[in-house]
DNA sequence: CGATTAGTTGAGCCCGTTCAACCATCGTGG
DNA sequence: CCACGATGGTTGAACGGGCTCAACTAATCG
């Protein structure tokens, strides 16, 4: 248990929360904890649900506690672009805009903590410091983003096939710390997905995927487990 | 003269600055705005200045008054991105981190209001309400950063050209309301800043510029001069 | 078992790239 | 004044990476 930050009168739901610790709640007081969990909700939701609907009102946010959330934005002829991946313990949501302009769904099982747009924006104005992790999540998301149109717009499907699963690995490997020369995961998403994230096709990204196992840069399992001996070598096949 | 904004004892500097009003300087009291104004350096910057070098410490920010910046990424073997393109009265800096990770070159000649990072991080802290500006301003950036991402990852070559004229329309046109049927504008960028914010070649570029211009949709004079008759029909063919 | 869904593999094609020639504009110096 | 090179843009022809279309395999579930 962390000494460094005070537990008594925190709620239970609370305490051994991840978002309290890496997370936006971190700047609240165990009084604002405590006003805050009254109007909180914690809830699992399977692959594939639906979190918030392209244009339409969100009536609250949340932290994601475990899972992928992946952000989505189609066109009007169904073509479809992941813009975003969201790992625990990230916030979801688009303070200070009634409409959302993009689909947030399930991509894994995930275990989200929301509460009403209300109870934020309040806690906002009496906490600053609310605000600031929130300005700091959305910086590194803002960094992420464009990352990623570095390799949209100018890496070879290889190179974001490569890409795509160091940027994985990072998030999900349980104990990949910035040392480690092995990583092993679960894929939180299909082919499928990988496709609409990196602006490819379902068979490019299979052909790609296929071409690591036969180099010997990867291992895969059951389609979706995924075994990197040396991250050096996936690495210099990423481009950057 | 507005009357909604308080004008006395407002630095000579601030007082018909733009950033004051759209931008995160209309968050500062007149205090704060003489406090500030005193590191404060108004400067131009040519096109093809570099403002900001990838992986070099930031000591300033920056709010553009006039012009546009662009900001790149680039890959170990030449490859560019433009990440983002930034018009007046945006904010220009990544707070809470030492260094860049992008560059960022004037695009067109600038006009800058810059001050040390130093004295904008006091000032929110006495002044949660330039936090809020600035979350707000990155906010935008990420909305827009994501519109791009689909143009990169799923638009065709027409599709992003129609797309990015439509953008520096509504950007640069002097008076483009949201009901105007026609716009003109300089481009603010070469044929090779373009293909490289669309992720494409100089030559497709050009052609899909060509090709505009043959069907009546755009007509262009000395390269840079543009103007949009019609912008539905422009609309109609950025895909979205 | 067949039915369904997810992934792989193959063959051919097409959009955008590559490589190259050409054109327009402009500043410079003989 | 024109010749000159430099820079930025256009245009053409051929190539190729990734897409399309289609067949096939693997795993899961009734």
């Amino acid at each position: 248990m962390r000494e460094d930050i005070h537990t008594t009168g925190i709620p239970a739901l609370c305490v051994s929360c991840e978002a309290r610790h890496r997370g936006v709640c971190g700047a609240l007081s165990s009084d604002q904890l405590v006003a805050l969990s009254k109007s909180t909700k914690r809830h699992k939701a399977e692959a594939g649900k639906e979190l918030v609907s392209d244009s339409r009102s969100v009536e609250r946010f949340a932290n994601v506690l475990s899972g992928v959330v992946k952000l989505t934005k189609t066109l009007s002829d169904g073509r479809q672009q992941i813009v975003g991946l969201q790992f625990a313990p990230d916030f979801l949501g688009r303070p200070f805009q009634a409409e959302s302009s993009l689909t947030a769904e399930a991509a894994t099982e995930v275990e989200l903590c929301s509460f009403p747009r209300q109870a934020l924006e309040r806690l906002m104005k009496e906490q600053p410091d609310l605000e600031h992790r929130l300005l700091e999540q959305k910086l590194r998301e803002l960094d992420q983003a464009r990352d990623w149109m570095v390799a949209l717009g100018r890496k070879t499907a290889a190179e974001k096939i490569a890409s795509f699963l160091l940027m994985i690995a990072r998030n999900i490997d349980p104990a990949a710390g910035p040392e480690r020369r092995s990583a092993a995961f679960e894929l939180p998403l299909s082919r499928a997905e990988i496709a609409d994230f990196l602006g490819l096709t379902i068979e490019t990204v299979s052909r790609q995927i296929t071409r690591l196992r036969g180099e010997n840069v990867i291992r895969v399992e059951n389609n979706r487990h995924v075994i990197v001996d040396d991250i050096g070598r996936l690495a210099a096949r990423a481009g950057d």
